[in-house]
DNA sequence: GAAATTCATTAACATAGGTTAAGATTATTT
DNA sequence: AAATAATCTTAACCTATGTTAATGAATTTC
């Protein structure tokens, strides 16, 4: 589902006023990324892209959950990440390796997001120098955040990263499944609920 | 020890020569990016930096070994990577972040590096298009890398993960002591060595 | 080159987390 | 509201990895 996006839209305001915590943004360079970015809808359990597709776009999420996920040969699946609103979200490493997907991407929610291609994202972001400000900052911030996570699976016990979630995705526990949730700390339902006992 | 780089000496070269197989490095931007660079040594065992430091710097392996790592309170070292020739080196998220660092970055072996202040970098590369593709390539590569880390930490069992260190770090395995490979896996050395036990 | 130190291996036992299966809740459908 | 289905919890047992300790091999020191 296609709808137009127009710089004073609802979700082209609430894109652009992020965009403009992060950098001074023009209201010229407003005016052509609104006109690459589509507004759409998922609903849940749709997907934003499955593994084997080669992804094209890149969304901004305004409201929704969307949850990153591995599947691997035995079909066990793996959270990567969870994301909501006010995020950037794409299968990114596919994208920049023009690959296809090894992730899917899946609405748990109702999902309302920006959407443009990531191409004419590329085009209007190499014209000016306060996109070009943002991706890198976007960049870091992501890379920051990997490090964590990272850092996180190595060091510490299933508790320990589930505590850690709590915290990084504050209200998230009441509204996803203990299965997603178990997926993200690399543990099995059962464990997690094991975990969840110890705690109280 | 602090020795001057010039666009001629053969640590500059493979560093040029590395950077020009990303993108075109016009020679006078070659010219200027030589004079922030100042060539090191560490020996075995000394420190690029240690956590609580605030780092300054990046580098740019030349030569030699590196292991990243972090300590937890208990003192456990848990290895977050290594790094070898034609690779750049940082405490990339303190850097960024412009706080202590929580990684140690110790030579496993005699190293020789380029060593730029990064504030000095961030000049000199914010004045030319070259350069800002490049820290874009590095920083995309980076992503991926991770990516690849954390969906193996997520994922795979240490044997798997074992088999995967081989094969991302061809020559190393008989370099340095199992311990910091074990690190590097998140597990013991005793358990290492049981793995590789059971693979021959 | 002997002694001392460090490192890798192996074994015995402990523990965290996985697996399966049975209830107990909660949500969804009719 | 009853019936069904999905989810969460708990328990029993299993497996991978951790812990400790003993031994042997390799390296360093004197």
């Amino acid at each position: 589902m296609h709808t137009n996006t127009s710089t004073d839209s609802l979700e082209y305001k609430k894109y652009l006023a992020f965009m403009r915590s992060i950098a001074d943004v023009p209201e010229d360079e407003a005016e052509k990324m609104a006109e690459v970015f589509r507004h759409e809808k998922l609903d849940k359990g749709q997907f934003f892209i499955r593994a084997g597709e080669r992804p094209q776009t890149i969304g901004f999420i305004i409201s929704g959950i969307l949850r990153l996920y591995y599947l691997n040969d035995k079909g066990d699946e793996f959270t990567k990440a969870f994301c909501v609103e006010n995020e950037m979200v794409a299968a990114y490493s596919a994208l920049l390796l023009e690959e296809p997907s090894r992730l899917f991407i899946e609405a748990l929610e109702d999902t309302s997001l920006l959407v443009a291609p990531y191409e004419s994202y590329k085009r209007i972001s190499s014209g000016h120098i306060c996109w070009q400000i943002i991706n890198q900052k976007m960049a870091e911030a992501l890379i920051i955040k990997k490090e964590k996570r990272e850092s996180a699976l190595l060091m510490d016990d299933a508790a320990k990263r589930y505590l850690q979630f709590l915290e990084d995705y504050p209200g998230l526990e009441g509204k996803v499944k203990q299965y997603y949730i178990a997926s993200y700390l690399g543990i099995t339902p059962v464990s997690l609920s094991r975990i969840r006992s110890k705690l109280k």
